[in-house]
DNA sequence: CCGGGGTCCATTTTT
DNA sequence: TGGACCCCGG
């Protein structure tokens, strides 16, 4: 192992840097092998941001590098925040202001700004937002006359956005990575977008890095420069690297090759939106002499949580493969439960909570993770009958509020008079008698004069080609734009926004308007000034904006909170509710049909993040019939369940209700679960085991064949289902009943949970 | 300019 | 089932 004892240390008189205390070897080895490239493979819960900060630390302390020459990378802000406050805490500094300490995106803008003319872009470039974004790609289509119904915006803007994610400009495009957009115009919308973008002096998200690149292709002497500079690379979630991200840290690190990749093969869910696991996978090809260091040893769950979790992910082919252990008592085993719908299974789980809250445990300590944003609202409406304190994570941030862009857009146009997108945006709000027609006659001469929206207004109320009317409204938003514009220079910043709202008669605008929303808008905006004032500038603001679009955390009374998986990655709960585990809804069906097995197997990292953010209890559950798109579903429970080895796993079966649905599914006299392998990706995959305790080991091919459940009902028959009341049989196929039910209308259901309307009475 | 009503569509989300 | 979005009428 490498010791501390590196000859161009300076090395301080300290016995043991402080930070090393309480380190494990492995962590140990990740921060003090601090030359070459590195991979640290972190598993979940196993101190990898200990060893990250401690690293960073180490840098310093031994006289590597000054704070100035190292590039620390994570990927949300909430993790780079998170990195900067420890190091801070750690070093013993106030802050860390000024380093190269930030998400991609920050980074990669802070170096655009100052190569901004490489690109054909100004200093003072906008960062676009999806929103901006997609009304621009709109504007495109129309002009193009492509019919948005059929090649809707929103497509081609994540066909863009992953071709940005891969490194391609327009011209890389290849014909291997056409798509199917417009008859194949695709390509050329993407160049027509990229061309708008650099006349508006703007870029959207996945540019920050795209023009990084090549501008480090391009100017050989620039990037040559950046490599000079940064001798240390620090990289976290790895794993969720794209194409971009990677080929822009190799760039960066290919003088000193000190780059420290940390990061989970496991816990890769990110692919969908172009982070590619193979990344992390083919490391050592990408960096040759690459050292790697496994950090196994988990600080955060039980043995039990442990064992299921790594007992599930072994499942995986693609995967690196590590072992994580960890000591002290077994702890319980995961709960698995099956429930009638998922109107019992928000039940059941709020009962459980209410139980563990008379054990004395916080509800800050327990979550329920689901697969989709749908699935939190049964848990929400039970809970608020409850009573019980809940909160959501995700939801409307503060930044994409309607009167906070509205005023963020004059602010923009202060700031860049090229951004025509925020023009538009408030050229008529409040209403000033300037809408389409006149809105129309500006676009119209300035892609003529090739000049900005606002120029061209600048020049057209000094004509007489608008009506008197237009021409007056018009020329007084001008002249107050550019009062506005003088007045920045000298008046700060906050206070130039409250003129500016003032001044424009926005804040007056909703004075007006006596609704509910008006005062709650009123508040937000006040909020913005404050937000406004705890900045430099007008331009760290609205970078800030651009680049952090996170909500404000308010002060948590004691709250269940109630997330997606995906949001939960890097949190713990000493509880964990993993509800909704079925086929076809987790895994999700569509990752499976999409991707195939490369999407079952992220389905499945997915699984195993839910389960290692439990610290002592993790509840699965799954129910027997879901409601999806208003029509009902007979579900059979995830095959992520049976994946849980059986030692670290305690099942209960519902009493009453469900127990009907495991006889059936035993193979009981309606046999009529047969088609739920249908649901499956591999419908001759085997069933390991039963659920419940029932008769064991059963095939779903086999069953298929000995099963004959038409032959209990016909169409006609009287029936009674548990749920819906008495109906009578409309259709049968196979096992799939239409019943026209007396209370509730006609449904599709499944036979095994019906009964003959004389054995139910 | 607003809202009513019809239609279509339903993973995951950061920057 | 419900929401987002669009079109058209007042």
């Amino acid at each position: 192992m490498t010791q501390a004892t590196q000859p161009a240390a300076a090395t301080p008189p300290l016995s043991e840097p402080p930070y090393l205390a309480g380190l494990n070897q492995a962590q140990r080895e990740a921060v003090e092998c601090l030359d070459g490239p590195l991979l640290m493979l972190a598993g979940a819960g196993t101190g990898k941001t200990r060893a990250l900060t401690a690293r960073l630390a180490h840098l310093l302390w031994q006289r590597k590098a000054t704070p100035g020459q190292i590039l620390a990378v994570t990927f949300t802000n909430k993790a780079a925040r998170e990195l900067r406050e420890r190091v801070a805490a750690l070093l013993g500094v106030p802050s860390v202001e000024g380093w190269w300490l930030g998400t991609f995106h920050a980074l990669a803008a802070r170096i655009l700004r100052r190569e901004a003319e490489a690109v054909g872009l100004k200093p003072n470039f906008t960062i676009l937002d999806t929103d901006d974004q997609l009304r621009l790609l709109k504007a495109l289509l129309a002009a193009e006359g492509i019919d948005e119904k059929a090649w809707p915006a929103r497509v081609l803007a994540s066909i863009i956005s992953r071709w940005k994610d891969r490194g391609l400009t327009p011209d890389r495009v290849s014909a291997a990575e056409q798509v199917d957009f417009a008859n194949g115009r695709a390509v050329e919308l993407y160049k027509a977008y990229q061309e708008r973008l650099q006349t508006l002096n703007a870029c959207d998200f996945g540019d920050l890095l795209l023009h990084n690149l090549t501008i480090f292709q391009a100017q050989p002497q620039v990037a040559a420069r950046y490599q000079a500079q940064f001798r240390y690379l620090l990289v976290d979630e790895y794993q969720d690297t794209n194409v971009a991200q990677s080929l822009w840290l190799r760039l960066l690190a290919s003088r000193h090759k000190n780059i420290c990749c940390v990061g989970d093969d496991d816990q890769s869910i990110y692919g969908w939106r172009g982070a590619e696991i193979g990344n992390i996978l083919r490391f050592e090809q990408d960096f040759p002499g690459a050292r790697i260091i496994r950090l196994e040893r988990n600080y955060r769950s039980t043995p039990n949580i442990l064992g299921a979790a790594s007992g599930l992910i072994a499942r995986n082919e693609s995967r690196l493969g590590k072992t994580l252990w960890t000591d002290g008592e077994p702890g319980e085993p995961v709960r698995i439960r099956g429930l009638w719908d998922g109107e019992a299974e928000a039940r059941f789980v709020g009962e459980e909570i209410e139980a563990l809250q008379r054990k004395g445990e916080s509800l800050s300590s327990m979550a329920i993770l689901v697969r989709t944003t749908a699935q939190t609202r049964e848990f929400e409406e039970r809970f608020i009958t409850m009573g019980l304190p809940y909160r959501v994570i995700g939801g409307p941030r503060f930044y994409e509020r309607l009167e906070v862009r509205d005023a963020l857009a004059y602010l923009r146009l202060i700031q860049s008079v090229d951004d025509d997108l925020a023009f538009e945006r408030i050229l008529n709000k409040p209403k000033r008698g300037l809408g389409d027609a006149t809105l129309k006659q500006l676009r119209e001469a300035g892609r003529v004069q090739r000049l900005s929206l606002f120029e061209t207004a600048r020049r057209m109320v000094q004509t007489d080609e608008l009506r008197p009317q237009a021409r007056k409204a018009l020329r007084d938003f001008v002249q107050a734009l550019e009062r506005w514009r003088e007045q920045a220079r000298t008046v700060p910043h906050p206070e130039l926004a409250e003129i500016v709202l003032d001044e424009s008669g926005y804040t007056e605008m909703l004075k007006q308007d006596r609704t509910m929303e008006a005062a709650g808008r009123l508040e937000n905006l006040k909020e913005l000034v404050e937000a406004i004032a705890t900045f430099d500038s007008l331009a760290g603001f609205l970078e800030h904006v651009a680049l952090v679009m996170e909500n404000i955390e308010e002060p948590s009374q004691d709250q269940v909170t109630l997330m997606t998986l995906h949001a939960a990655k890097g949190l713990e709960f000493d509880s964990v509710f993993l509800p909704g585990w079925e086929e076809g809804l987790f895994p999700n069906q569509r990752a499976m049909d999409e991707q195939g097995l490369k999407g079952l197997e992220e389905e499945r990292r997915l699984a195993y993040v839910g389960l290692t953010r439990a610290k002592r209890r993790a509840f699965v559950s799954f129910a027997a019939n879901r409601r999806l798109h208003g029509s009902w579903n007979a579900a059979i429970p995830s095959r992520f369940i049976e994946e849980i080895p059986d030692e670290h796993r305690r099942q209960e079966s519902d009493q009453g209700l469900y127990g009907a649905a495991l006889q059936a599914w035993g193979g009981g006299r309606f046999g009529g679960f047969d088609d739920w392998g249908e649901t499956r990706a591999s419908p001759g995959m085997q069933r390991a085991r039963s659920f419940g305790g029932g008769p064991p080991v059963l095939e779903v091919k086999a069953r298929r064949v000995e099963a004959a459940p038409s032959a209990a009902f016909r169409s006609g028959d009287r029936v009674f289902h548990q749920k819906f009341g008495y109906g009578t049989v409309r259709v049968a196929e196979g096992d799939r009943l239409t019943i026209a039910f007396d209370q509730s209308g006609e449904k599709k259901v499944i036979a095994a949970f019906v009964q003959p309307a004389a054995q139910a009475g």
